[in-house]
DNA sequence: CTGTTGATTTGACCGAGTCAAGACAACAGG
DNA sequence: CCTGTTGTCTTGACTCGGTCAAATCAACAG
């Protein structure tokens, strides 16, 4: 995309500041991050920048549609600049590593319940759950107790 | 069911508290209550019932299988008695009213990933977000303001 | 009835995030 | 280039949801 960030900023109404630039950096670099790891990334680039700043800018870039901010269950919210289009994420239970999945399927059946209960619904939210290559691979122990492990638990939440 | 609350806490090895049986009666009133709320309702039953023990006994039903915990993306965690069954939910974006859905589709391709990214994945979360029929109809709104954009989210989750 | 052990109470504490007031800087207009 | 306006950032207090730890209490096995 041929489009800076300036552009991007002021096409959304907002202004060209530092610690937004530096935010944005940020975001480049890693794809999925919390608040807090924003801040000391930023502070590289911009050392004054305070942790509040970081909330006021990204709450400023998600509410101009540049970035989006995704709340994984039991851990704070993170962001990315991924925007506009359709993708969900794969969250590791264990380290919380997030990976980006695009939806493969056109129509996604799934994800238009007929049954919506009065519910004018305008977006669906997917996140998968489980353990990513790296923490698979540092479990040293072979798990013993099957009715525990994530093969006893497909046909529950995926695919139902 | 003819098994009593009594009879699935011990199977779950769990001892029979006044304010478990009192918890679980209020999840069996009110299908998706916060902690806040159960408390207090719970209170009607047993006075005495401290804000942390509603903590601790919601965690050891969750532990003990016998209640589930959802966390809605900018709201407190809320709590359930199905369990085991596959079914997502309906949150409204204003009044946070949580509903049921069951997930009618078998195959449900869009929640197996063809790129799982080395993920071992267990479990496929999905949240509808939208209005519910009362806050459509009551337009008078006092706004819950979550942090998400409900105008940029539209046409984004659903079908793609 | 009594002892053990798990559950609850009480109260301090924590992390993530918000709110508000004042200082500051981006940028429009001259 | 300079200046004023206004949006942004800094600073610091504060809220909310929830956890942690020590001491008390009660479930239930014997």
């Amino acid at each position: 995309m041929g489009t800076t960030w300036d552009d991007r900023l002021r096409t959304a109404g907002l202004r060209v500041t530092r610690p937004r630039l530096a935010v944005l950096g940020v975001l480049t670099e890693h794809p999925h991050v919390d608040a807090d790891t924003i801040a000391t990334a930023a502070r590289a680039v911009h050392p004054s920048i305070s942790p509040q700043a970081v909330y006021g800018v990204l709450r400023a870039l998600v509410e101009g549609g540049l970035a989006r901010r995704i709340e994984p269950a039991g851990a704070p919210a993170l962001y990315e600049l991924r925007v506009g289009d359709n993708h969900h994420h794969l969250v590791c239970r264990e380290c919380g590593a997030v990976a980006d999945v695009d939806c493969v399927v056109g129509a996604a059946p799934c994800l238009s319940p007929s049954e919506t209960a009065g519910f004018l619904v305008d977006e669906a939210e997917v996140v998968f759950w489980g353990i990513c290559a790296d923490c698979r691979q540092s479990r040293v122990v072979v798990r013993r107790d099957r009715s525990a492990t994530p093969a006893a638990a497909i046909g529950r939440g995926v695919g139902a």
